[in-house]
DNA sequence: CAGTGAGCGAGCTTCCGCTTGACTT
């Protein structure tokens, strides 16, 4: 029997320790967080505020017979190891299984390893310690302070602006950020500019005729000014006046963290967030990878070690560099290694082809992480005039040695930038002549709208949300409405080119597509609405810094120089106030006008279905409601449009078939359509008034062919529903089993289903 | 829940971080 029990938090971990440490530990894992503080599904905040903040921890329903038979398993062992990640977190979580598991303080030691190595993890047994409570209390304050901001921001939410709604330390700063950026592109106000760029040819040094392409060194505010330039560049006489080479060095990255691996996969794989650490967490399990969610770029020596075997062994000692790299990211916890392979000799891995891919990025980066810069030499030529000031230049870059680019080069978010080409080897003071000029005018850009990948980078810049959420954070803002997946269509706009070829000048006006965006994140409404109020009422909380200011506490109390109730309280002071001034009322819908026909006042503004046209107000009798459409916003909706929402409600008249009409009608489940007697809801994200006579045949026809049975057996008929097939008998429905074959179901058989249903009721 | 075709209002919702669940009628 084991005389030892080591919990560590996860199950692939604990596979792993166990294998090192042979018969006399028994390793389990906790799987995470055991308690929490109540509050789950209960109108509670689970906190005393009367005595000194302190939370109302209770087990997770989910982890009662995991906790049972670890208690049981903490009985027959002599020492209980408390093996839990090396981070706030992680301390909590030894301390909370203390607790719950009543281990006796004597009996118990915490322990933490930084790589999964036998030596290392013997070295860990060889040196435990204690709890370190100012640890735990630092974890207690941070998340009684995310308690705090959560259920008392998030009740006002459901008095001022709609039910259901969520705010939070990490998912209002996220949405504010989308938010903000989307207005900073809405208020973008382009400046147009003239770039000139040249062609030129001359000899190179074998006395070939080459030709160099080149760009003015400097760009013009107007277009008569280009056109002046041009002019005067037509029979200049140009020459090569200047040739630069420098040498430069470029360094790889560091192997992933989970927001670079995030951002990386999005960029190369078109992979979402979610997607990525699905896999990683596969790859994980499988054992291939070490831990997806970290924020470190540490490697173990170990992968050190094998990674310069790999490379020395694939492309010999000249590409290998042994690195070790340090996270800058704020907040880092650092309780694990950067994200690489568990064997970097194994070139390939995964069970299908994402997964191969994943794991593929994953490797490349973590042993380009350990080559040899490369080696580039940029070389710059300049053209000129005597006359004209200004200069045309070419640039190029050779590689002189690849080094890590022979593995893997890391993408950027700025698709612009187009490769550097190499230059032919020129004579400076040669003579060059001008093949032609061109003038375009070009426009300065919008800032680029957040995609998840780079969201994730922007939050982990503000040490906003840890590695284990990121994915989550997402998920949130997305499921609360306050963000969209979408696509923005892109617009025409005319520019003008001016060319000289042959010593003629042509003008022409060309049509460009901008602005297009595919797969980012835009704010809703309901988004914009519920972050300015937020924005106005809790300035503090909302600010990019506040987290980054919290963190600064709890890290004093980590030191044990604050006591965390004190911090707490200090929050808690300013903050509750503010909660208190909220006056009652919703907040305010935008005015539009009133009605002319009875006067009434008519406002855009949120309902609990989503964004609405309101006219008249509940003291004066009943208002009359509408749903925006899609595409519309409550801040940019006119008058005359609103208006037009109401008589779109309206019944009308859409079709005549066979002399009876089709009319349409708002029903408690939407907008629907009436013939003769049937009626049929009109399909999500289709509009009435655009409805049709095919559209109107068409769900006529889907309707009655979904009212007769795929099959009878006399009074029992075969029905396909909403949710699966069903049986419609005379007592009732009863649902078939998923995988039913409909063509070999007989009567008997469905008679025992039958017969099964009414048992199963008793 | 398995087709419904108006307008009541009760009772509910929520945070961030750790981790892997999964229930078959």
């Amino acid at each position: 029997m084991s005389k030892n029990l080591v919990i560590v938090e996860s199950p692939e971990k604990a596979k792993t320790i166990g294998k090192f440490l042979g018969e006399d530990y028994h390793v389990l894992s906790s799987k995470g967080h055991v308690r929490d503080i109540e509050g789950q599904g209960k109108n509670s905040i689970g906190i005393d505020f009367e005595n000194h903040y302190q939370p109302n921890y209770v087990i997770d329903p989910t982890k009662e017979a995991l906790l049972e038979t670890l208690k049981k398993e903490a009985r027959k062992a002599d020492c209980v190891w408390l093996a839990s990640d090396e981070d706030r977190e992680g301390e909590a979580i030894a301390w909370h299984l203390q607790e719950v598991l009543q281990l006796k303080p004597e009996r118990t030691k915490r322990i933490v390893f930084h790589e999964i190595t036998k030596p290392a993890i013997l070295d860990a047994i060889a040196n435990p310690r204690q709890i370190d409570y100012n640890l735990v209390n630092a974890q207690q304050a941070r998340r009684v302070l995310d308690r705090i901001v959560g259920f008392e921001l998030s009740p006002i939410l459901w008095r001022k602006v709609t039910t259901g709604l969520s705010a939070g330390r990490v998912q209002s700063v996220a949405v504010r950020l989308i938010v903000e950026r989307e207005r900073e592109i809405e208020a973008f106000e382009e400046q147009a500019l003239y770039r000139v760029t040249a062609d030129f040819k001359g000899l190179n040094a074998e006395g070939k005729e080459v030709v160099l392409h080149t760009e003015l060194n400097h760009r013009f505010t107007t277009k008569s000014e280009a056109v002046a330039y041009l002019n005067e560049c037509k029979d200049a006489p140009f020459s090569i006046t200047a040739i630069s080479k420098k040498p430069q060095h470029r360094s790889p990255a560091p192997p992933f963290t989970t927001s670079s691996l995030q951002q990386e996969a999005a960029r190369k794989l078109k992979f979402p967030v979610s997607r990525t650490m699905r896999l990683a967490q596969a790859l994980y399990e499988a054992g291939w990878i070490t831990y997806m969610r970290t924020d470190s770029v540490n490697l173990s020596g170990l992968a050190i070690a094998t990674a310069k075997k790999e490379i020395v062994g694939e492309y010999g000692e000249k590409y290998h560099h042994a690195r070790q790299f340090k996270t800058s990211s704020k907040g880092a916890q650092e309780a694990h290694e950067a994200i690489r392979p568990t064997n970097m000799s194994i070139a390939s891995a995964g069970q299908n082809n994402d997964e191969r891919r994943l794991y593929d990025l994953i490797r490349k980066r973590a042993l380009a992480s350990q080559m040899a810069d490369a080696e580039t030499e940029t070389t710059r030529i300049e053209v000129t005039t005597r006359t004209l000031p200004y200069t045309f230049i070419a640039t190029g870059e050779t590689i002189l040695f690849d080094g890590f680019m022979r593995l893997y080069v890391q993408s950027t978010d700025d698709e612009s930038e187009a490769g550097e080409s190499i230059l032919p080897v020129m004579q400076e003071g040669g003579k060059v002549e001008a093949t032609g000029f061109v003038g375009q005018q070009t426009f300065t850009k919008a800032p680029f709208r957040y995609t998840e990948a780079s969201l994730v980078k922007k939050l982990e810049e503000l040490g906003i949300g840890r590695p284990s959420t990121y994915a989550a954070i997402i998920d949130t803002i997305i499921t609360r409405k306050y963000v969209e997946r979408g696509n923005v269509p892109g617009k025409k706009r005319e520019f003008n080119t001016i060319t000289i070829a042959n010593g003629k000048m042509t003008d022409k006006k060309k049509t460009e597509l901008y602005g297009q965006d595919n797969q980012k994140l835009l704010p809703t409404d309901l988004g914009k609405i519920t972050n300015d109020f937020l924005v106005e009422h809790f300035p503090e909380i909302m600010s990019y810094d506040f987290t980054a200011k919290e963190e600064e506490n709890f890290d004093y109390i980590a030191e044990g120089k604050a006591e965390w109730e004190k911090v707490v309280d200090s929050f808690y002071r300013t903050f509750h106030p503010l909660i208190k001034k909220i006056p009652s009322g919703k907040v305010d819908g935008r005015v539009l006008g009133s009605d002319p026909e009875t006067g009434e006042p008519i406002i855009a503004k949120i309902s609990k279905i989503g964004p609405c046209i309101q006219i008249g107000d509940a003291e004066n009798g009943k208002p009359r409601f509408a749903s925006l459409k899609k595409g519309q916003s409550i801040y940019t909706i006119t008058l005359e449009e609103a208006l037009q929402l109401f008589e779109d409600l309206k019944p009308h008249v859409v079709a005549v078939i066979d002399g009876d009409e089709v009319i349409t009608g708002q029903g408690k489940y939407g907008p629907y359509i009436k013939y003769r007697d049937a009626y049929v809801s009109v399909p999500k994200g289709k509009d009435v008034m655009t409805l049709t006579e095919e559209d109107v045949k068409k769900m006529l026809q889907e309707k009655a062919d979904s009212q007769k049975p795929l099959r009878s057996f006399g009074d029992i008929h075969v029905m396909q529903g909403r949710y699966g097939c069903y049986l419609k008998t005379p007592e009732g429905n009863v649902r078939l089993p998923k995988n039913t074959r409909i063509d070999q179901l007989t009567e008997e058989a469905c008679k025992e289903i039958i017969g099964r249903r009414v048992k199963s009721e008793k």
